[in-house]
RNA sequence: GCACCCGUAGCUCAGCUGGAUAGAGCGCUGCCCUCCGAAGGCAGAGGCCAGAGGUUCGAAUCCUCUCGGGUGCGCCA
């Protein structure tokens, strides 16, 4: 095993999987005692350990860790948690990486690691660099992460913003947790919207040839598509001049949507957003393949001809019965059965839907993650029944609504009015807070938590503002390295891993490399739950606890991380924030955000 | 009427596959710059986790109901 085996070692490792955190390392070592305690007779064989958890406790006052084992066990083993507790804490003392194996309250061990462990954490992570939290819990399982898809129609706008920034953080993290990750855009080009767009691309178009026009109810009215009617000018010339729609409206929905869909590129390459995949829903028409997906179902006795009851409560004006092709969506938990097709016998929007979602299961996805709008939520149970029905219950879909975003200036809320066109756009953000911020704080709240964005808040210097915040722990490590430097000390990763950590012992230093040591974890449960709030909230904590423990270098001189004079020592002293910076530089890039050398 | 989301400190919000005395920021009170960036830090006060039952060793977390807020509900995507 020399240089370059180092990945084979750890693959084969001891401890189990490559990107194994301490929490898990710490689990093995309780589950092995167990074990040892079973072959020794001092608990009954086959006891189930499933439960058995090693967290951090609430309060650090506790230890390190905590385990529940006893407590689980009690009742199988037909013991009392506390004697087990006794007998597993004198085993776990053994290893060399617990210091103090501790019972506590109901059954609770507390375990107090080594000095050691977590000197050994600190230099891992400078070793390891931006692996150190990935994860291989995802087993490059196949995730497609369907976001954005917003009608191309127009600009993106901020509520598009909150989607896209969630979805691509998602996307990011499921990829950093050892998922394979498919970023994708449905395209709704074919549904009546798009010739809405088409109508009102050639009202400019018309325009552009120096006629008075109108934007009738109905209309898109945006300025943004007096570009494209003059556009279409250069193009066909007065071609459709006085022609009635049968003539341009095919050719020019095409023209429009495609002008469109390069404005939306543009808009999410400015939020640095890239997708693997643009979906086009018009692709599914005349194709055969919302047939197809409907023939999937129908083979499986889940359509059939039938009149919906009306909605109860608030039952439309117009309202009759009417027969209509169904989706039995209620055998896979909806609450209705849905059409997929209108009476007229045209597609609902639900079927090519249904065919979008049986093409991702056809490509072989083992997951389905979709980022609606809140507005959408109406849609997920049928959604969910599709995709069950459609993969025989082996795909399961995940759909994450993000909520509305408020717009502030100054304390006063925003006013946009879709109807005068006057909406704030994506790119307004961007450009008035740049993408960095506009990502970071689209990340400061839980998906379905309403937002409110407040365009001088999130550019104030402030412990208030978590972005400013987060840049500036990273900025002031930069500094110190810059400093090091300066003083003649090389804080090259190689000259700090080789470093001589033993001296990391004070407690407000070990805080932070404790901090450090939860990232894998963290990791782990935000992909877990698809929250990737939970890497913001975790950089804003670890922030915290970097400042922290700097300041106390102005009162104690043995915690500056630069001592003056001593190249070793400070050279060891330079690892803490070093590895700091290493994490949160992780962290910010599953989020999208560019980490900060310095302030300005 | 039904479905989904939400209800945690004065305000804005976190809270892990159920864990011990429920956390952070802001605001309030009082501290810390001859010092690696004070654009920061420390300490204090402040809570019936909307309410009531249930599940169990143990509930803010899971289940049921009630109250309160938001969103959606065939021929719009």
């Amino acid at each position: 095993m020399l240089t370059l085996q180092g990945e084979v070692v750890n693959r084969a490792g001891r401890q189990g999987p490559m990107h194994m955190n301490l929490f898990s390392e710490i689990r093995s070592l309780v589950v092995d005692a167990l074990a040892a305690m079973e072959a020794a007779g001092e608990l009954p064989s086959g006891l189930d350990t499933a439960n058995v958890t090693v967290e951090p406790p609430r309060d650090a006052l506790h230890g390190d860790m905590a385990t529940n084992a006893a407590m689980v066990l009690a009742k199988p083993a037909g013991a009392k948690p506390r004697d087990i507790a006794e007998t597993l804490a004198r085993r776990l003392a053994e290893d060399p990486r617990i210091e103090t194996a501790e019972v506590a309250g109901p059954g609770f061990i507390n375990l107090r690691l080594a000095a050691t462990v977590w000197q050994g954490i600190v230099s891992r992570i400078i070793g390891e660099g931006a692996a150190f939290g990935r994860s291989d819990m995802g087993a490059g399982q196949k995730v497609n992460v369907e976001y954005v898809s917003a009608n191309p129609t127009g600009p993106l706008h901020v509520g598009h913003t909150r989607g896209a920034v969630f979805g691509d953080a998602l996307a990011s993290l499921l990829d950093y947790a050892g998922h394979d990750v498919t970023r994708e855009y449905y395209i709704n080009d074919g549904g009546a919207q798009v010739d809405v767009l088409a109508r009102s691309v050639y009202l400019r178009y018309l325009e552009a040839h120096g006629k008075e026009v109108e934007f009738a109810d109905g209309t898109y009215p945006g300025d943004y598509l007096i570009a494209v009617g003059e556009a279409l000018k250069e193009k066909v010339g007065d071609a459709y001049l006085g022609q009635g729609e049968e003539v341009w409206l095919s050719d020019v929905r095409d023209f429009a949507t495609a002008k469109m869909m390069e404005l939306i590129r543009e808009d999410l390459a400015l939020l640095g957003v890239r997708m693997d995949v643009f979906f086009s829903e018009k692709s599914l028409y005349g194709t055969g393949r919302i047939e197809a997906a409907l023939a999937d179902l129908e083979a499986k006795g889940l359509i059939y001809e039938g009149v919906l009851e009306p909605p109860k409560g608030k039952t439309p004006e117009d309202w009759e019965p009417r027969e209509q092709t169904l989706f039995k969506s209620t055998e896979h938990g909806d609450d209705v059965d849905r059409p997929v097709k209108k009476s007229d016998g045209a597609w609902t929007y639900f079927a090519p839907d249904i065919a979008y979602h049986y093409d991702k299961v056809t490509r072989g996805f083992d997951q389905l993650i979709d980022v609606f709008g809140a507005d959408h939520g109406g849609y997920v149970k049928r959604m969910k029944a599709a995709v069950s029905a459609l993969s025989g219950g082996r795909v399961p879909l995940d759909i994450k609504l993000t909520q509305l975003v408020k717009l502030f200036k100054n304390g006063e809320p925003f006013k946009m009015s879709k109807r005068a066109g006057t909406f704030i756009t994506l790119r307004d953000v961007v450009d008035e807070v740049g993408a960095d911020v506009t990502r970071f704080v689209m990340l400061t709240r839980k998906n379905d938590a309403p937002l409110d964005f407040d365009f001088d808040k999130v550019m104030e210097q402030s412990r208030e503002n978590p972005v400013f915040y987060v840049q500036y722990a990273h900025a002031r490590v930069a500094s110190v390295l810059r400093k090091a430097a300066e003083a003649g000390i090389e804080p090259s990763d190689a000259a700090l891993q080789g470093a001589d950590l033993s001296g990391l012992t004070h407690e407000a230093e070990l805080t932070l490399a404790k901090k450090l040591a939860e990232w894998p974890r963290l990791v782990e449960i935000a992909a877990r739950t698809h929250e990737p709030h939970r890497i913001a909230f975790y950089l804003n904590e670890l922030a915290s606890d970097f400042h922290a423990l700097w300041n106390r270098g102005n009162e104690e001189t043995q915690l500056r991380f630069l001592q003056e004079g001593d190249a070793a020592a400070t050279l060891a002293k330079i690892a803490l924030p070093r590895a700091t910076a290493v994490v949160i530089s992780a962290g910010l890039g599953i989020l999208g955000v560019t980490p900060a050398q310095e302030m300005r």
